[in-house]
DNA sequence: ATTCACGATGAGAATCGTTGTCAAATGTGG
DNA sequence: CCACATTTGACAACGATTCTCATCGTGAAT
């Protein structure tokens, strides 16, 4: 059988405890830090737990959930503001963007296949101006596993 | 300093048989399927070297990678088909999408930061008109693990 | 062609995020 | 309160990726 008639989820310490520390903050978090956020703040969650209930929060629609650049899923509340990035594939310069058109379009486009309850993720990835001009000049930067800089913009 | 006078990349057997094993698949494949095609097809290369030439293409611009679901890097040659997924979260029927709206901004945005050579990737998640249908009958499909059936579309 | 310096390779160990196991604890419905 | 299905937690197991390091292959110089 595909479904069985509904019987909700289970509100639980833990559950409570994970979903207030996730609405704590706007940014994606792993589920390990998350855990050690609990543990610091007092609150005993299993870490096996913490990583059952982002997954089933996820997959109820509460969070959302992408996959960091080294292999970690990252969590974060819905309902904070939402942007997108473009990262420099060289130097690992990120630029933070919004734009009216992509979501506008993502939403028809999935509501044009029947979807509902749709969310997405986008990422762009490039080289920066600097690094633009650097390989222009015959010079490669050479993975510098700088740490990436975090530029906010509308 | 940041750069250095480009000292290219050195060609070797491996290096080329990934490029060739790469450019054969228009799909999305893993580090590991692709050491086991070479395997396969009698080329010897090592699992630790597959993934370093896949990372250097990626870092290269000649490859794009994104992480599977299941957290998987996928690598696939740059010059291909290049189209977008809305995944149903609850039962994974994936819809393929290709726009050139979003197309147009992601460069258009991406150039206005001074990006060059860019790349992007998205994915929609929410939930087919089934699923759709069967939460508001109020039963709930309970991550069913059933494998994702592909939908081609325009 | 020979030599040199250093990037590239490979085999296996080591990492580390994530998932599985299963007994004990805890909500739920009656 | 009772019977029962979920959920939890401690820890083992997994698996993709990365690291280590001795050895090899290339490009450049001689
Ligand atoms: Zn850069
Ligand atoms: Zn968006
Ligand atoms: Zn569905
Ligand atoms: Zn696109």
């Amino acid at each position: 059988m595909t479904g069985q008639a509904g019987t909700a989820r289970r509100p639980t310490r833990q559950r409570a405890a994970i979903a207030r520390a996730l609405s704590g903050s706007a940014e994606f978090r792993s589920a390990q830090e998350i855990h050690a956020d609990l543990a610091g703040s007092g609150t005993r969650v299993g870490l096996a737990t913490v990583y059952r209930n982002l997954q089933a929060m996820a997959t109820d629609g509460e969070v959302d959930v992408i996959r960091s650049p080294d292999g970690e899923s990252v969590y974060r509340s819905c309902s904070t503001d939402h942007h997108h990035h473009v990262v420099c594939r060289s130097c690992g310069l990120a630029v933070e963007v919004t734009g009216d058109a992509v979501e506008r379009w993502a939403e028809a486009v999935a509501a044009a296949h029947g979807f509902t309850q749709v969310r997405h993720t986008m990422e762009m990835e490039g080289l920066c101006p600097a690094c633009t001009s650097s390989r222009q000049r015959g010079t490669v930067v050479r993975r510098p596993t700088q740490a990436p800089r975090r530029v906010v913009d509308g």
